[in-house]
DNA sequence: GTGAAAGCGCTAACAG
DNA sequence: CTGTTAGCGCTTTCAC
């Protein structure tokens, strides 16, 4: 390996002057440190980073916890948060946990050994062990896509759920619907209560009375579940003119269930979705839905972190930040049609 | 930060003690090493990893270099290739590029001057400089997706998409088809022509006459592309029974413009993709295509590089791989009715 | 078994 | 302007 001690060497002067040529020094002659680089060039030398990172005591390395590098939602996320921090001289360590608490933990513990200068992170599993890791931790961390703990002082980025929905389900209500149906998740995470929470409030808002019977909790969110979910609700609800769904995947399902039946989108019925995958612009698809600032999302969080890291002496933590989703209006919305 | 030196000074012994109880040495006594292991919980201490790089000259660490992290293809081959190399201890830092030739050369320097152990890398464009950067490299290279310029030695990782394309031809032949038009892009990249070249040899092989006509290439690669590309084709070809396309965008496009023409597939036409997208799945869609082994590719680039990186006193280069694609039968192939 | 000391590649006082 | 030196946190000879 060419070091700097190589440098110096072969131009007889010492490291320390090599050094201050290479880090644009002022008490630096211009002639010996055009002889250093061109030395540089010669040689093929390559800083070390890794010294100094050890003298600095900063690796200007951040890691980006996420569940799933292989959903676009995610990765558009990362993106974001990578193209603000690389501009500023971080490198981006990703984590793709799978959801799997144990890769969460591994990769939080390698962070520390690495000695990154910051964490974003979307953990799945916020046990009392996460909790304990985190609380423990010398480095600024922000949350992506989650809340911290109770107890955590630890700043996150998300989007408005709950907003959102309300404006998915005023859409519909403004378009003359009042048998609006709901199909989503069960009530366990943030998400899917703010979701369902928004669809329940603005219901009430309008007097529209909230019927039990209209809603469809499934088990996954996928595209299957979807279909399943809406085959059982348009058998109870023949009378339902809209829908709702917690997501496009279950969205997209329902879809498929009413194409299945033959059912016209959306003369028969209207659906809004929430997410605004890049399958939902699909010529047989076109589905209005609730589209998230992802990129933006992951710019927040690297924002937020960022700050955090210049300004690691004061203990103040910058405010967390609540994005708004924002409708797209495609085809699977229309005014009511009386049958 | 909580060192080494802390947890001595703490229990009264020297670093050398503390440092050969956390790494498994022999010659240790347990009671020592006991009580080190305690002052390590209670001081919360984590070794450096930043430290022991510089001395052992190894960072654990790799870079990844692809095109578009959002592109569910290639964050697939990432997940294969992490797979493998979290196993064997090693970080993997992905570089996304977007298809910039400047970022790939930023990253390139950045895992240089990060001094990372290897590299697997997709790099769109292979000019001069980076031939040049590559073969001053003293670490060991993979190339991922991509040929190597001649003269670098380096061993790469691909699909054969020259066999693919025979196969997926072959399917439409089986089926009875003899006007077997193709979609694709300009023959400018080695995929373009591997492709290409499988539509025409196989035609050539079953004394089908190559009709220039048959062939559209289009600027883009994406559904748009495809769409406006079918239109064009198929007025001017309106005898054509079959279609064989690039990729699956193409194919999908040519879908969509079927569909406006209302024409039925597979009832009218045979549509083959390549690629096997997620979209391609969809009940809408249901396309007949050519899927390739993504996360393979990405683990069988992940073994090459940890070959070299294992051997790195030898001099051979491990040998290049090409993987077989899968045909997948869906619903856009239909043995041909005499129209 | 354990400690002292050198050194990985680099930076940053401190002298001169 | 430049050289000498200490030291970032750790591992590893070499003594004892």
């Amino acid at each position: 390996m060419v070091t700097i001690k190589d440098i110096a060497k072969q131009l007889g002067i010492s490291v320390s002057t090599v050094s201050r040529a290479l880090n644009d020094h002022s008490d630096i002659k211009k002639e010996t440190k055009m002889k250093v680089l061109e030395t540089v060039k010669k040689l093929n030398y390559r800083p070390n980073s890794i010294a100094r990172s050890l003298i600095h005591q900063r690796t200007y390395t951040v890691g980006l916890m996420i569940p799933d590098i292989t959903d676009p939602f995610f990765s558009t996320i990362s993106v974001g948060a990578q193209e603000l921090l690389s501009e500023q001289g971080y490198q981006v360590i990703i984590g793709n946990t799978l959801r799997d608490s144990d890769k969460e933990k591994r990769f939080i513990e390698s962070a520390l050994e690495r000695k990154m200068d910051g964490l974003i992170i979307t953990p799945d599993h916020v046990d009392e062990e996460l909790v304990d890791m985190l609380s423990n931790i010398n480095i600024p961390v922000v949350f992506l896509r989650r809340r911290p703990a109770k107890g955590l002082k630890v700043p996150f980025v998300d989007v408005n759920h709950y907003n959102g929905a309300c404006q998915a389900v005023e859409h519909l209500i403004s378009l003359g619907h009042k048998q609006i149906g709901y199909i989503g998740i069960p009530l366990e995470t943030q998400i899917a209560i703010d979701r369902f929470q928004g669809y329940k409030d603005t219901l009430e808002k309008h007097n529209i009375s909230y019927i039990s019977d209209y809603i469809q909790l499934t088990g996954g969110r996928t595209i299957q579940s979807g279909r399943i979910a809406m085959d059982q609700l348009f058998s109870q609800i023949p009378e339902m003119t809209a829908l709702f769904a917690y997501n496009d995947l279950l969205a997209i399902g329902a879809l498929e269930s009413l194409a299945q039946h033959n059912m016209n989108v959306p003369e028969a019925i209207s659906i809004m979705g929430f997410d605004d995958l890049e399958i939902s612009s699909l010529y047989w698809i076109q589905l209005s839905t609730m589209s998230q600032p992802r990129n933006q999302m992951g710019r927040h969080a690297a924002e937020t972190l960022l700050k955090m890291m210049n300004h690691s002496d004061t203990d103040e933590i910058p405010e967390s930040i609540l994005l708004n989703s924002v409708l797209v209006n495609r085809n699977t919305c229309k005014k009511i049609t009386f049958r």
